[in-house]
DNA sequence: CGGCGATGTTTCGTGTGCGAAACTTCTCTT
DNA sequence: AAGAGAAGTTTCGCACACGAAACATCGCCG
């Protein structure tokens, strides 16, 4: 079983990548293009509904994530709020500024490390995800249970689960080899 | 809210879908989180890369897929455009002017009809395009290929496949249940 | 001909989303 | 204890991304 030892892969192996490519037949190779195309639409489709389903409420689609996790978890730092919702600091920062601003949230300087700021459902925020029949990526999940069988749910997870893993592998890999400092924050 | 059960299209023991309605096991809901979760990684993922390769080029993840399309198809009109890479008008206007900006594509008004307008790619973006070793969302083909045995391949798609059309199903009831004026343009 | 709805594009306002830089606080080392 | 460096957060500049409204043009219908 040989790897790919750049998996993004700069112009030095592209004749590399075309020849693995070029081994594959086509009949494969349109069922790669169209699961990644089912991936896409999958997740993109799910994305808006969750948008039409926060905006019944006056939320945008992450800040009804944020409601949801916070209710769900308590009060959590920013950061940790970041790795939940998988986006950069920076990003959080200004979502968190405009449910505050809503006053949804407020933020509390810890008092262990000053450093550390803690984001807290409000009242407000509180009542507002008692009313939230909604689940980020329920529809999703809702879709799953209701189009496969059991049997095939678990064989779908495998699949992805061996998929997912073989890319965090090499992604991890390239990411060391580059000599970057960016973390592997796993699950 | 979610109506589901179209029995016409899936014959099956009503006593059996019912289980099935009334609660999946908490294995099961464990198995469709997980699912959920892979199928977010390798999206954002794939992203993620596709941008880190634009990015050698000087480009943006999106103004690497139209280089792409552009150079495939030939000239387009901008709502073909935002056809093509799923995005709304007003998006690929801004796209369009800085790439425009950039000197990679420029615009001419339709001599037949004066409301459209053809994007087409300059030579510097024609000689670009011929740099990219690079598909969009190749490192996702390339993934699947390496990770999984061609069976496998086969019984994925046939899986995602198969959620993806309860899910398009689903979207188009309850949109047209809604009277919008939403029309479904299908690929 | 003249109006009028449909179509194609842009403009505008708002909200993500990211990476780099700035800033504060903590921690470790010497 | 001072300073170097790490860690947590914010700021900044940019590029999507969307929907509503504005704008131009087309097509049709009377």
């Amino acid at each position: 079983m040989f790897r790919v030892r750049n998996f993004s892969s700069r112009p030095r192996s592209a004749a590399r990548l075309e020849r693995e490519l070029a081994r594959i037949p086509d009949v494969l190779k349109e069922q790669v293009d169209r699961i990644a195309e089912a991936i896409i639409y999958l997740y993109t489709e799910s994305r808006r509904l969750t948008k039409d389903q926060a905006a019944k409420h006056g939320l945008t689609g992450p800040q009804l994530t944020v409601v949801k996790i916070l209710d769900e978890l308590g009060d959590l730092s920013l950061s940790e709020l970041s790795d939940r919702i998988r986006a950069q600091n920076s990003t959080v920062t200004g979502i968190v500024d405009r449910m505050e601003r809503e006053g949804l949230v407020d933020r509390k300087r810890s008092a262990e490390d000053r450093r550390v700021v803690h984001i807290r459902l409000t009242d407000k925020g509180h009542k507002l995800a008692r009313q939230l029949d909604f689940e980020p990526f329920s529809i999703f999940r809702h879709a799953l249970q209701q189009a496969l069988e059991p049997a095939e749910l678990v064989q779908l997870l495998a699949l992805l689960d061996k998929l997912a893993r073989w890319v965090r592998r090499e992604v991890e890999e390239t990411a060391g080899a580059r000599a970057k400092k960016r973390a592997s924050n796993d699950d």
